[in-house]
RNA sequence: GGGCGUGUGGAGCAGUCUGGAGUGCUCGUCACCCUGUCAAGGUGAAGGUCGGGGGUUCAAGUCCCCUCACGCCCGCCA
């Protein structure tokens, strides 16, 4: 139909006869000329139309509009000096249209279909095949298009099996809610989404199909974010007769290439490994941002004496003093801090101190009575503190305090614009916890996931305190958000055993849940662990965008429905019956 | 489940604090003019349940209450 692509005409095609397709992008009509962007998926390109010339051409021409699907046929000609276009790669040349046909007619679209739009989301989700139609959409889809291939090309040159497993699986309780498909041949029966294809590669490990990948779409049936949605790709891989280094080792190898390949930049390995206690000290959460300081300072021993209740209660109790100190901060306006005492509050501080630093060791601050001299001057030695600086101090549990200031160091430097543009700053995240307290369910739960190998001594430091005991896990961060978790797993049926036994699942229950794994375990498992990047969040990364969506062909809405298809439905009742199912009213 | 924000011709906004005629801006749409534009230009026109419901008031886009949709965050996410 088409000899060339809009966007690849150069001058060299000069003089040539050429057809292209594409949309109509911009229409400029000068009575007896008509200048007629033409885009395809490579780019567009001008078409001039002349009334005296081609009559035909120009009959069809002047009924165009935009987003029309049109063919056109004439020579390219390179334009003269004063008509070149610079901002267009076509922009030495144009078409002289010989043959203008009209593929298909549109309707005046809902919004423009431009780079740059701000159309509402939901207008945007609703026709995405039009927002789709926008360059920088394309791109991202492109670039997403790049990552998997460049995923395939390293881990099949590493000697890994791409091997899928089923999405109809079964539920298991632990984790995030399941999706439940109701299983029409087994009534009563549900199958459940994977949440990951964890346990299938483990078996897939126990055949010895030693290096296995797949790039499997995920689901989970909680409330969305802007980096989280209820079905996602994730970069699944596993590998045996391992330990972390060389898991690690290919996933490093794995970003090195992805980054060199699909935007051309260089990051160096190895990351650096910052054990989990230390980026809760430091940076008040587990997924560092490292592209900015105002790293989380303890400053308890600034207030030992303090006459301030507040402080004194929370050091009597063994609480906490954490500060971050805001560099030129003392300019943030009151109401200002009041917002971020709210957003504090929000995240469970009962307060927020703030203390800015002034000329001469004066403060401005709300408790500034009750800081002596001497406390003012340890303060800001402790912080570094110069004049302009404001100081936020959060006294709580130690666990409050991290988990504000590191809320609040996310906020301001994004706020502030401390965040520097094009850096990639990867870590690794090492020796997690193995389990966490759940105050909901009251009992200790996996804080990777069940099958994670504890670190040796784990048994001890259970029964001293089971918060204390480490996993053999590790995360991979980039720029404040988590690209992937993984870990070695336990390919032991006791060890195994025994970690059920601490997370409360009994023999029966174990036996019951997983003992399609447990029954593996019987027969020569080997060592084996893996990783799990998030193919949505490299792509959103790499793309610079904020929100999964946007990397995303068709995405659901924050709120878990789909504008375009309306999915999720009522269903007919003939096919509930079908699966045995009644429905209770809401 | 909770907090915050947004909702005004087809699109994006201003107007809401401090009530006074659907007022304004940019784009789009339609008609006419125009042979070198490229976000074309010129002239003119059409297009509105101000998200919805209720209330206060002589009078509500504006104030109050309820509600819906969307977005961000907290909870949740082995």
């Amino acid at each position: 139909m088409r000899t060339h692509r809009c966007g690849e005409l150069r001058v060299e095609h000069a003089g040539a006869e050429v057809t292209i397709a594409g949309w109509v992008h911009h229409r400029r009509d000068h009575g007896k000329v008509i200048f007629i962007d033409l885009r395809d998926s490579s780019g567009a390109v001008q078409v001039v139309v002349h009334t005296e010339e081609h009559p035909e051409a120009y009959a069809a021409a002047d009924r165009l509009q935009r987003e029309f699907c049109a063919l056109i046929r004439g020579r390219v000609d390179r334009r003269s000096d004063a008509t070149i276009n610079p901002k267009m790669a076509t922009g030495e040349i144009e078409l002289k249209a010989t043959h203008v046909e009209i593929l298909s007619e549109s309707e005046t679209p809902p919004f423009l279909i431009e780079d740059g739009v701000d159309a509402d989301e939901n207008l945007r989700l609703k026709h995405r095949y039009l927002d789709l139609r926008r360059p920088e959409m394309q791109e991202r889809i492109r670039l997403r298009s790049r990552v998997v291939k460049g995923i395939r090309d390293y881990l099949d040159a590493e000697g890994f099996l791409e091997i899928e497993t089923p999405i109809l699986t079964r539920s298991t309780p632990e984790g995030a809610r399941d999706f439940l498909v109701p299983s029409r041949l087994q009534p009563g029966t549900f199958f459940a989404l994977p949440q990951s294809p964890q346990l299938y590669k483990q078996l897939l490990m126990v055949a010895g199909l030693d290096r296995y990948y797949q790039i499997p779409h995920c689901f989970r049936d909680e409330d969305l974010r802007a980096d989280r949605a209820l079905e996602f790709s994730q970069l699944d891989l596993e590998m045996s007769f391992v330990d972390e280094e060389d898991v690690i080792g290919v996933t490093e190898g794995l970003m090195v290439s992805l980054w060199r390949d699909v935007l051309g930049v260089e990051i160096r390995a190895p990351f650096p490994r910052i054990p989990y206690q230390e980026s809760l000290r430091r940076f008040g959460n587990d997924k560092p941002d490292l592209r900015f300081a105002m790293e989380l300072t303890d400053v308890a021993s600034v207030f030992g004496d303090t006459t301030l209740g507040i402080f004194e209660r929370v050091l009597k109790s063994g609480g906490a003093l954490q500060a971050i100190l805001v560099p030129g901060g003392g300019a943030i306006h009151h109401a200002e801090l009041r917002k971020l005492e709210q957003q504090a509050m929000e995240r469970g501080a009962k307060g927020l101190a703030w203390i800015i630093f002034k000329e001469g060791g004066e403060i401005d601050s709300p408790l500034a009575k009750h800081v002596s001299a001497a406390e003012r001057g340890a303060l800001s030695k402790t912080l570094d503190a110069s004049a302009g600086d404001l100081a936020l101090i959060v006294a709580d549990t130690a666990s409050v305090a991290r988990t504000v200031l590191g809320g609040l160091r996310n906020t301001l430097a994004r706020d502030r614009g401390l965040i520097p543009e094009g850096e990639w700053r990867f870590c690794w995240v090492v020796d997690p916890p193995l389990f966490e307290w759940s105050d909901e369910e009251q009992r200790y739960m996996s804080s990777h996931h069940p099958f994670t190998q504890p670190q040796p001594g784990w048994e001890e430091a259970l029964a001293a305190d089971p918060g204390s005991a480490k996993a053999r896990a590790y995360d991979i961060v980039l720029n404040g958000m988590e690209l992937a978790s993984g870990s070695i797993r336990i390919h032991d049926r006791v060890m195994q055993q025994k970690v059920f036994t601490a997370l409360g699942i009994d023999e029966a229950q174990a036996q019951s849940r997983f003992g399609f794994l447990l029954d593996a375990f019987r027969y020569g498992p080997p060592p084996h662990g893996g990783v799990a990047p998030g193919i949505d969040r490299i792509a959103l990364q790499m793309a610079g965008v904020d929100n999964i969506r946007e990397v995303t062909a068709f995405p659901k809405a924050a709120s878990g429905n789909d504008p375009l298809t309306g999915a999720p439905t009522p269903v007919d009742q003939a096919q509930l019956d079908e699966l045995g199912l009644r429905l209770r009213p809401v």
